[in-house]
DNA sequence: TTATATTTTTAGGTAAAACTAACTATTTAT
DNA sequence: ATAAATAGTTAGTTTTACCTAAAAATATAA
């Protein structure tokens, strides 16, 4: 049906899209793909072609009905995979991510819903993010980037930006996982990096780190 | 490492390669991946390029020890695939081939590892195919075609060329499954078509079946 | 042993998916 | 409002992987 490549496409718009609705540029696509913003633009002009995305040029893509529906598919084999790997294979969630970006590509409807009975279709991948149905719909989690938090905030983990093992592996590190309570203790304002206390541990993190570090207030 | 195709060619070759040391023919690589002869030409070069294959023109093309050892790997990971697809994903024997075609190809040695691990390390595929462990090495069942036995003889079934769903299903149909013991009632001289005993019953078998039919005699 | 048939290779195309360099449109700052 | 900076597109290449048609080599048959 579609490519790996024009999957990619979708998927990178789907998660760039987030809740406004103005188009996503071509360059955020080609920084979160790791390409050119030229190949983007070639690239979302066959996708316009096949009715995946509207495009208008200078203003950036948008996915179609059709378009997003196949994303979400994609999204979910993704995080059904991940699951498998860590529930079943005794992965660790910091070495998922890469692998999961090759299954997610496989093309059998069957396999899929196969795999989702066989996992006993969990809600939530292994970084806490929802796994879409069948059909596309996903649990609308309240959660906030912890970066949004203010001084004195408390929130509970509720998900991790998994695109990267060594940001995964350096929560592991600093204890932080799915469920941890953190308290805002202080944002220094000249860089944003953040004082939060973790169960009377007080560690430091990064704007870059908290950006990646999702929260339920 | 090594792309989709040419991971097919390697996988093509070994199973023509069979037992014979001569070189394999391009119009039969075309023919097993149905592509044209020329675009083979093409692959083998890049394959002999990269010292996977030797390749001597209008010769055919052999594998080296490096492109062996890539093909077994390609080979544990279909059969690997079909096992846990037949194992624990509730499918028919008859319908994971072409799923298997396509997870062959996902890269990662932990997963391989893991997934045999899981499965209880399977010597054989759904199909009584041998699965090569991760060194290459795999039984060497002693077994022939159904079609190479004489009038008279028996055997049990050992394994079935699987690459077409439909003959599977024809199989089931005959109440054809691994172990099941036939005798040669007789063979047609004009279309080599056999009529085998199965439990007191009498089948007839073209020529095209009995060549997909392993026994041992 | 020559002629014919078959197989294989070469030559020349196409399409996807990437790239760089050059150009153009939009945005921002003066 | 204009100029400079930034972002986005177009043009021209490259590589892989396929194709058809023509040419060349090998195999077979008279
Ligand atoms: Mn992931
Ligand atoms: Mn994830
Ligand atoms: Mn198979
Ligand atoms: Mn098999």
């Amino acid at each position: 049906m579609f490519s790996q490549s024009e999957e990619n496409y979708l998927k990178a718009i789907f998660h760039l899209q987030g809740e406004t609705d103005d188009g996503v540029s071509t360059s955020s696509i080609s920084t979160h793909l790791n390409t050119k913003a030229a190949s983007v633009t070639e690239a979302v002009k066959r996708l316009a072609e096949k009715k995946l995305v509207d495009y208008q040029k200078y203003y950036g893509v948008q996915l179609t009905e059709t378009g997003k529906e196949h994303a979400l598919a994609v999204v979910r084999k993704h995080r059904l995979w991940e699951s498998f790997l860590v529930d079943r294979l005794n992965f660790n969630w910091d070495e998922v991510h890469e692998v999961a970006e090759q299954l997610e590509h496989i093309k059998s409807i069957k396999l899929v819903e196969e795999l989702d009975k066989f996992l006993g279709r969990p809600a939530y991948d292994p970084h806490g993010d929802p796994i879409p149905d069948a059909k596309g719909n996903m649990p609308e989690i309240p959660r906030k980037k912890l970066s949004q938090l203010q001084k004195g905030d408390r929130g509970t983990c509720k998900g991790f930006n998994d695109a990267s093992s060594s940001f995964l592996k350096y929560l592991a590190k600093q204890q932080i996982g799915l469920g941890t309570a953190v308290e805002v203790v202080n944002i220094e304002k000249f860089d944003e990096s953040m004082t939060v206390r973790i169960a009377d541990e007080e560690v430091q993190l990064s704007k870059t780190a908290t950006d990646n570090i999702y929260v339920d207030p």
